[in-house]
DNA sequence: TCTGGGGTCCTAAAACCA
DNA sequence: TCTGTGGTTTTAGGACCC
């Protein structure tokens, strides 16, 4: 089904794809499991602190809805099919992206289910941008069995916009022309950066929609929401959006939290929970050619108040027990009582392969970097349960808290 | 209803330095 | 040596996105 924003039917000068796929990790389970079909999906945390990840579309019908704590969820739709996340859709959104490079280098996943393409060097050669949108449509139909919404526009903001307005299964396309008109009648939160926080305060000010927004003066603008919001928000509400969609992305940290079934009491809970992340964030880090430099510990309570704690190392590292000494540092200075999640973060992160990483005077060459490898080894070779940290393995019969088992999720999940 | 996990960016204050 | 000054880096928190 094709949504034309505006009578135009052109698709002239319009260079921007944004594909977003329909309730990603639920339709995933449906196509792998055909008797899911039809049927309300929801893929959730489902410890007793689990939220949804992804909602079917039947399942939205009961009012389900992405962010939700699992508890209300059931409640909603008692009879839904509840399901773990599984590390499968990773896979299925590589394959995907593939596709997409089909038709052009200029790539830009914004997560694992939507990606910005620039196709404006493919007119000639592949087909028009609508073209192009059919055909990447029908094969991930075709090749996965998932539907997706693609947005054409001239801007990566507008397209994101059309594809919003077009799903699911859709494809919306904003001719030229009449950009403007379209934009002005949506609503503030349409627009990316406008969360609920900001939304209130542009409400305070009288503002309803994003032609509003475009009809302030600057300065009333900046003095509610500050001046890098404010020129932000009347850029893109002007329909100026000079970001390009950009293959190369590079990452400015790597982090893990975990929260609790039950809050954690004492280091006892909470420290293997700590140096099982550190060894995570490390091991990536390793993995993907960075140091950081520095570490961030986040702890939050019962009641939900969260503080972050960082420091800067004396020299940047990709090793595990670095990073937990650290991390151990900060919590132990800053833990007050039981803890609902403790995360651990690299920040600072550069190349490890043109900065290299300098041995202290009187450091050992190798040592925590060497073991760890050989650990990253045993686990390729024998899977995760290879490795435990002695601190970890329990003689009572209390069941371990286990970052893997209690929330378990992906990075980047809609 | 009771709030996951992985990120990014912005702001403001404090700390540091010349 | 003390005091002010201004720039940069560090630290903490918050909003936002999927």
């Amino acid at each position: 089904m094709t949504t034309y924003i505006g009578p135009d039917l052109s698709d002239e000068g319009l260079t921007v794809l944004h594909v977003d796929m329909d309730a990603f990790f639920a339709s995933v389970e449906q196509a792998r499991h055909p008797e899911l079909r039809g049927r309300p999906v929801i893929v959730c945390g489902t410890g007793p602190r689990g939220v949804v990840s992804a909602a079917s579309y039947e399942a939205r019908k009961y009012g389900v809805r992405s962010a939700m704590p699992t508890a209300v969820a059931r409640r909603r739709c008692p009879e839904g099919v509840f399901m773990k996340p599984t590390a499968s859709y990773r896979e299925v959104s590589r394959a995907i992206m593939a596709i997409f490079a089909d038709y052009t280098p200029q790539v830009q996943p914004l997560s694992v289910d939507e990606a910005f393409l620039d196709v404006s060097g493919a007119r000639r050669l592949i087909g028009s941008p609508t073209f192009i949108a059919r055909e990447i449509r029908r094969r991930v139909r075709e090749d996965h069995g998932l539907t997706c919404t693609v947005g054409v526009a001239s801007t990566p903001f507008m397209a994101k916009l059309a594809s919003e307005h077009a799903k699911p299964d859709g494809l919306g396309v904003v001719p030229a022309r009449t950009e403007l008109e379209f934009l002005h009648r949506l609503p503030l939160r349409a627009v990316w950066g406008i969360g609920e926080k900001t939304a209130e305060k542009l409400r305070r000010l009288g503002l309803r929609t994003v032609g509003d927004i475009a009809a302030m003066r600057p300065d009333r603008l900046r003095a509610a929401v500050g001046q890098a919001s404010a020129d932000h928000l009347h850029a893109l509400a002007h329909n100026r959006d000079d970001r390009v969609v950009s293959a190369e992305r590079v990452e400015k940290s790597i982090s893990h939290e975990h929260t609790f079934g039950h809050d954690a009491d004492g280091e006892k809970r909470w420290g293997p929970v700590l140096l099982e992340m550190s060894r995570k964030v490390a091991s990536r880090a390793r993995k993907a050619g960075y140091l950081g430099r520095g570490v961030t510990v986040k702890i939050r309570y019962g009641d939900f108040t969260t503080l972050t704690r960082s420091r800067t190392l004396s020299a940047a590292t990709d090793v595990g027990q670095e990073v937990y000494e650290s991390a151990l540092a900060l919590a132990r200075a800053n833990v007050t009582g039981p803890v609902r999640l403790i995360g651990v973060r690299l920040d600072h992160l550069q190349d490890a392969g043109t900065t290299g990483r300098q041995t202290l005077l009187g450091e050992p060459e190798h040592g925590w970097r060497d073991i760890e490898e050989t650990m990253d080894a045993a686990v390729g070779r024998w899977g995760k349960g290879a490795i435990t940290a002695a601190s970890r393995i329990r003689r009572s019969a209390e069941p371990a808290e286990d970052p893997e088992q209690a929330g378990r999720n992906l990075p980047g999940m809609s």
